[in-house]
DNA sequence: GCAAAAAAAGATAAAAAACTCTTTTTATTT
DNA sequence: AAATAAAAAGAGTTTTTTATCTTTTTTTGC
């Protein structure tokens, strides 16, 4: 064990997530963000962020634009959607289907000894998850009292 | 995005607490269980379930004994080990203290924007591997409404 | 004490995830 | 048209996780 794990998520959605709210957050007014800046306000390694916003913008979930002035923004569909919908395009659906023991046959019927026990968990989670839209995030960064980096 | 993520738990976690149930319900009455019939029983790949049960067995989770006749078995006392012991040792404490979205200086007064939300999934998680302890999941299973592998 | 059985330990390999660097394409401005 | 700015794409490297193979140690039964 030289890990922690953790692991709700990847890193690249973790990462994915803290941009999708960056950039809802800096383009409220038609204000393009570059990926520089995603990187240095979201505490995330520049060129490997370019590749995530590269897949956000290839699925839609963020619109960018080459050249001058150019960069990523939203619009309102994006800001629209879901943390869920982030953690989909990024990390697949395993949070929905897979099994906490990552067992491929467990289900309702041929359920793994902690099945019922996360089912419930699991609830809360997609829940919370699917609740959340990006630009709902706007209004609480304003006000100043949560943070998308450290210090 | 070639994954899937999931992944509340790292695999050697997964096998460590498939391992776990398993090693509890066959050495009931003082049986001792090989590595190989850990690792049919679990679907896990034997050498790297072997690392495995060294590193539980290393941790006092389970007891071992070489030789012919030997394998591995609990006592009491492992028994009574909770799903959350077994995480912690094989995965560390982050699930109880990493921030879902990586942030290392996320807290209640420097708090991501879903740290409250997750605060609540995170709590039943918690609460269902401390109260599940290993010892219980024998009842369960020998019901057969439970599985430990696939098919 | 010797052979066999089993876990422990060590060392290596393969696969996946995280990260970096370089080149290309697209758009803008002068 | 040329220079420049920015994202997109391509190709690589490093680190971590997962998995395998080999040798050593311990225990048991003969």
């Amino acid at each position: 064990m030289l890990r922690n794990y953790n692991k709700m998520f990847s890193k690249s959605c973790e990462y994915a997530i803290k941009a999708m709210i960056f950039v809802a957050q800096k383009s409220k007014d038609e204000l393009r963000v570059g990926i520089k800046d995603i990187a240095k306000g979201t505490d995330a390694p520049e060129h490997f962020m370019a590749k995530i916003m590269q897949d956000l913008s290839r699925k839609k979930l963020v619109q960018s634009i080459k050249g001058p002035n150019g960069g990523f923004y939203m619009d309102k569909s994006n800001l629209n959607c879901s943390i869920a919908d982030v953690v989909k395009a990024i990390d697949g659906d395993g949070i929905y289907s897979e099994c906490v023991l990552g067992l491929k046959a467990c289900s309702e019927k041929n359920p793994c000894p902690v099945h019922f026990e996360y089912k419930e968990i699991k609830k809360n989670l997609i829940k919370m998850i699917e609740l959340n839209t990006i630009g709902e995030f706007n209004s609480k960064l304003d006000t100043g009292k949560y943070f998308l980096k450290n210090g």
